[in-house]
DNA sequence: TGACAACTACGAAGGTATTCGTATATATTG
DNA sequence: CAATATATACGAATACCTTCGTAGTTGTCA
């Protein structure tokens, strides 16, 4: 009955995720609305997908109202943290160095950012 | 005929990216022989696999000998930018930062390359 | 209460990824 | 030359992802 959970969150489930931790517990039409917003989406795919991921356990589902309300049973944290660590094996070979500078590349940080990331290195430094 | 290219790379397709980078041009059997390692992987799934990345554009392969020789048709670092990139929108909503830190958190990168980083946010504050 | 709206459950279609078996062609070698 | 090893080509099975239509249930309200 349960299904196999993958290893990382698809695409889909990714955004719908994304509008749990954003959002807050929420009802498939509550979530259906940003769905739509980015690609429409027909109401009962949403729907099947949330049930799907409530059955590999990446939901958490409360059948108390008519309406059941989803709440994500990852963190994003440890989501986060799971899809960069991949990512950094699969593509990197394990080299934080060379993801970082990939990732200072792909996409033009402001100067604001970048001197908080320093501030971050600097703390690390501390510890 | 010609397969349309997907967004990113799949699993597989980046693992057979990954020791074409490191090999350069290879057969099918060499690539083959390396996948085998990590994983048993059939010699026709390899050839499959490195036949449908030819259709998709991925590789590029040269048929002058019997044992055809494939190399990658996309540089390393244009697909580790890719991904990366792709990442941060997907899962990060495009904060650097927290990708950043989520690296960090995610392996236990040594002082030695921590420091390298931190060089290289020196360069890029110069620039 | 009867009609309608909103919800869940479920099957199935269509696409892609991955794997492997088999057929066929080409070299090698005893 | 015949047998064997090694290639490529290709079809097909399996699994998963994503989407949607339909059925059936439950609530709402005139």
């Amino acid at each position: 009955m349960a299904r196999s959970k993958t290893s990382r969150p698809t695409d889909r489930e990714l955004t719908i995720l994304r509008i749990l931790w954003d959002q807050g517990p929420s009802t498939v039409r509550e979530v259906n609305e940003v769905m739509d917003k980015d690609r429409d989406t027909g109401y009962t795919t949403t729907l099947k997908l949330m049930q799907i991921m409530a059955e590999k356990g990446l939901l958490i589902r409360d059948e108390s109202r008519r309406q059941h309300v989803y709440k994500s049973a990852i963190t994003q944290e440890r989501t986060q943290k799971q899809l960069v660590g991949d990512l950094l094996e699969r593509a990197f070979s394990g080299s934080t160095e060379k993801l970082v500078m990939r990732a200072l590349s792909a996409k033009k940080v402001s100067a604001k950012e970048l001197e908080r990331i320093r501030k971050m290195f600097d703390e690390l430094k501390g510890a």
